[in-house]
RNA sequence: GGGCGCGUAGCUCAGCGGGAGAGCGCCCGCUUCACACGCGGGAGGUCGCUGGUUCGAUCCCAGCCGCGCCCACCA
């Protein structure tokens, strides 16, 4: 019963709509580019026009990204817009090089984040989930996705992501939910889910187990206490250092390090617990750090996890006095019912009286935190499901290190391996009411019967009066399908087929242990084949001044805010420019200099078009300035796919910076403005193929103001959205590059004109400026400068350790260096 | 305690063995028909500190100092 989001009203799912009238003829081209309202018009147009779409098809090569789905009840937020941003390049710079792209949208049901941001919202009005019950509970998480899933893909298509919006999936939808069960009931066939009676991480708030990934920790200001607990046979005392006096009562034993001195004599004896006067043994661990308090610990298996451990070795009995609520138990005695903190000051006083009490001291450590609500984890034994990773995780280990999925920054590699290797059983049910209940069945006798579906009668005795466990699956158990489970699994189809194994995943580093591994391990187990070849952990964008970005602290950032400000080809531009090492700070100037790339390839547009009415485009270079240009196009183009092939979009995006602006605009466009004022045919001409060719470069990062343009220029049938990506291009012109680039620079620097050998001089007389003869003014600055660099390179090649152990090359360089300084100085004085 | 990463111009960041860079900000000059959200020019840096390797180190190595994130059962 789960009702669609619909990003834009009269978008339907699917829907194709005759094309939209928007002939150029009728557009006019106004110096500033505006982003608003062109951006949500590509959006629509090229969803109605079913570029997003991706159908099966054997006859072309495929792409498929399954997108990370975000949680329901999140707001779109800035992680999220540059995961898009990233995925979005990649997928249509594929779809321009003619693959048949799935880029796969959807959403996770998040389950105890979800439930947790309900109750919160109730929390609100004064109720609790209990005052509601659990269907009722759930009925309004219902109407939460409703409101909240068409949000978010509003936002992703604001931002001009290109998925296949019909192919929307949800970790609750029927067929979502089978596919959960087959995972489950394949994994108990194979007898890797198992349930046993463990320490488990427990929230008292939300009342569930919760596994060690979900588990925060902060540190706090807490107070050591230390205990003297008497010896039983009256021979002394032992004293034992805690942060919890109130666990006291459920003390088996006290225990110290087998090679600690101090407490040799002491081993085998008993010691007293105070306040219950229990005789426990003192007994000799390992595990106990002799440097720690007093080097002796006080044993608490229902309580620590350590102590557990401990515990189970020694067959000590398992006590408990604090309940699922956090609150003392009837173990308890009449401290039942207390929080701990009051239980922690009754014992505290007992302590006092009997004089058992040696001190208290201030003590700052780590505790561990729910990581969605924050409450203080208590362990605690409890009956949970678990699955087996021994067997499960071998072929992904393998696959790893085959490196048939590889990690990028290849430093992310060796830590998926290495948490994958040290990933313990996992700890999959929880008592939240939120999610896909466990397809476990119990009868009376308590025969636990496992089916996808509900069985007639109990596998063991028959029984046909069954109850559904009421345990839920950890959020992750599901996520772990995504690759496949939205393309049909587990029936055998079409979509599977064409689009799995798909080729990248895009995430942040905290999810490679929650996720990556576990879609890696879950898809080969069921599909025999690793989900994606690529996995790229992206930046993890922090507050201008510093430190994580969140909601709570204020200092979130809202994606939508960014586009309406500056439009989303500047957001993506930005978002990606900042994407370079793992942290990185919000910076609004990155996306600031995305909407200047924006109005500036607008403009140089405008110049190009106005002056080219009805001109055909002509790629066949005329002139060193065309030659140049071209040249330079393809050798961007090639930059650009092996950085894109590298994962690096914030070199990627400064090389289509520098392109535009640098040798595009500033010296391709102001050298042929003369002749395209001229009317020179074949300046129009090779004008607009080159225009053509910096769109498409451009298009995968800044789709909108690209395709924009692309409407604009003569005889475009087709969209630019799936025109053909260049072939790789001919730079047979490498050397006229050269020449051009080297006397741009010099020129840049020393403001003088220096003659190319054998080339026309055109180019530099059409490019001077009247500021720049000005800047012979400034001769002597330079004349000073080269003298200095001269001096400099003439000292490098007379000194023969240098010329004799350098690189032959860099010494040739150096000596190129020499001439062009002294040619430069010449030029100045000359 | 372990892992990853970062300390380069006022700010945000590139560069990672042979001339210290970009964008923004700042200063100066330019409203001539693509763009003043522009163009040209300029100031501004012992490239965190200390050693080492090298003919040569911002770059490689070691050790410190500072910062961020992730992980971790010292109660």
């Amino acid at each position: 019963g789960h009702e669609r989001g619909d990003g834009f009203a009269g978008a339907g799912a699917g829907k194709r709509a005759e094309a939209p009238a928007y002939p150029a003829s009728e557009r006019v081209m106004e110096p500033l580019y505006r982003p608003e309202g062109v951006e949500e018009r590509w959006q629509r147009t090229w969803e109605e026009e079913g570029h997003y779409n991706a159908d099966p098809d054997p006859k072309r090569k495929s792409f498929a990204i399954a997108h990370p789905p975000p949680n329901v009840t999140g707001d779109l937020h800035l992680g999220h817009a540059l995961q898009l941003s990233l995925a979005d390049t990649i997928v249509r710079t594929r779809r321009m090089q003619g693959y048949n792209v799935l880029f796969q949208p959807g959403f996770d049901h998040a389950g105890i984040s979800t439930q947790n941001a309900v109750e919160k919202h109730l929390a609100a009005q004064g109720k609790t989930r209990q005052d509601l019950g659990r269907e009722a509970f759930v009925e309004l998480v219902w109407e939460w996705l409703r409101e909240y899933g068409g949000k978010i893909m509003f936002q992703f298509r604001r931002i001009g992501a290109s998925l296949d919006y019909r192919r929307e999936r949800f970790t609750m939808d029927d067929a979502y939910v089978r596919a959960v069960m087959r995972f489950f009931v394949h994994l108990h066939r194979k007898g890797w889910i198992y349930r046993a009676n463990r320490i488990i991480n427990w929230c008292p708030f939300h009342q569930t187990a919760l596994s060690d990934l979900e588990v925060a920790h902060e540190d706090v200001d807490d107070v050591l206490t230390y205990v003297r607990y008497p010896l039983a046979d009256g021979s002394g005392s032992i004293t034992i250092a805690t942060v919890r006096p109130a666990t006291i009562l459920a003390d088996v034993a006290v225990a110290v390090h087998p090679d600690d001195e101090r407490y040799r004599e002491v081993i085998g004896k008993e010691a007293i617990v105070p306040v219950v006067e229990r005789r426990v043994p003192v007994i000799a661990d390992e595990r106990v750090e002799r440097d720690f308090g007093t080097g002796a610990l006080k044993v608490t298996p229902g309580h620590d996890p350590l102590d557990y451990e401990i515990g189970r070795d020694h067959d000590l009995p398992e006590l408990t006095v604090i309940g699922a609520d956090g609150l003392m138990n009837d173990e308890a005695g009449e401290l039942a019912g207390l929080t701990q903190e009051e239980a922690d000051e009754r014992v505290l006083a007992w302590l006092k009286e009997h004089g058992q009490l040696e001190k208290r001291e201030s003590y700052r450590h780590t505790v561990a935190l729910c990581d969605r609500c924050k409450t203080r984890i208590e362990p605690r034994i409890s009956l949970q499901w678990w699955c087996a990773m021994d067997e499960l995780k071998k072929p992904a280990l393998e696959a790893l290190r085959a490196g048939r999925v590889r990690y990028h920054p290849e430093s992310q590699h060796r830590f998926a391996v290495e948490s994958l290797e040290d990933a313990p059983d996992w700890n999959i049910s929880r008592q939240i009411w939120w999610g896909h209940q466990l397809p476990v069945w119990e009868c009376p006798d308590g025969h636990l019967t496992v089916e996808e579906t509900e069985p007639e009668a109990c596998a063991e005795c028959g029984s046909r009066e069954l109850t559904r466990s009421t345990d839920v699956l950890d959020t992750w158990f599901s996520s772990a399908l995504w690759p496949f489970a939205t393309l049909g699994w587990p029936d055998d189809t079409d979509d599977l087929r064409t689009f799995y194994p798909g080729d990248l995943n895009t995430t942040a580093r905290d999810i490679i242990r929650l996720w990556e591994n576990r879609m890696i391990f879950s898809g080969l187990e069921l599909m025999g084949e690793v989900p994606f070849r690529d996995v790229v952990i992206h930046s993890l964008v922090h507050a201008p001044a510093g430190g994580r970005m969140s909601k709570s602290l204020g200092t979130g950032m809202n994606p939508l805010a960014l586009i309406e400000t500056y439009g989303a080809d500047a957001t993506r531009y930005g978002l990606m420019k900042m994407a370079s090492s793992q942290d990185v700070r919000f910076s609004e100037g990155a996306i600031e200099e995305g909407r200047k790339l924006a109005n500036k390839l607008w403009n140089v547009a405008r110049l190009i078009l106005q002056a080219a009415e009805g001109a055909e485009p002509d790629e066949r270079p005329k002139t060193l300035e065309e030659r140049w240009i071209l040249a330079r196009l393809s050798q961007a183009q090639r930059d650009a796919e092996r950085l894109l092939g590298e994962f690096d979009f914030s070199h990627l995006v400064l090389e289509l910076y520098r392109l535009t602006f640098d040798d595009f605009c500033d010296w391709y466009a102001e050298a042929i403005k003369p002749r395209l004022y001229d009317g020179d045919a074949d300046a129009r001409a090779t004008a607009l193929a080159a225009l053509e060719r910096l769109l498409k470069l451009l298009h995968p990062a800044m789709p909108h103001v690209t395709e924009e343009i692309w409407t604009n220029l003569p005889a475009r049938e087709s969209r630019l959205i799936v025109a053909p990506w260049p072939e790789a291009g001919d730079e047979g012109e490498a050397g006229a590059l050269q020449r051009v680039q080297e006397a741009a620079a010099t020129f840049r620097r020393s403001g003088v004109l220096v003659p190319l050998e054998g080339e026309e001089e055109r180019i530099f007389e059409v490019v001077v400026k009247p500021e720049r003869q000005k800047a012979n003014g400034n001769a002597d600055a330079e004349r000073e400068r080269l003298q200095g660099e001269i001096a400099r390179a003439e000292a490098m090649l007379a000194n023969d350790r240098f010329v004799q152990s350098a690189p032959a090359a860099v010494v040739e360089a150096e000596r190129e260096k020499l001439a062009r300084y002294r040619r430069e100085l010449d030029a100045i004085s000359g």
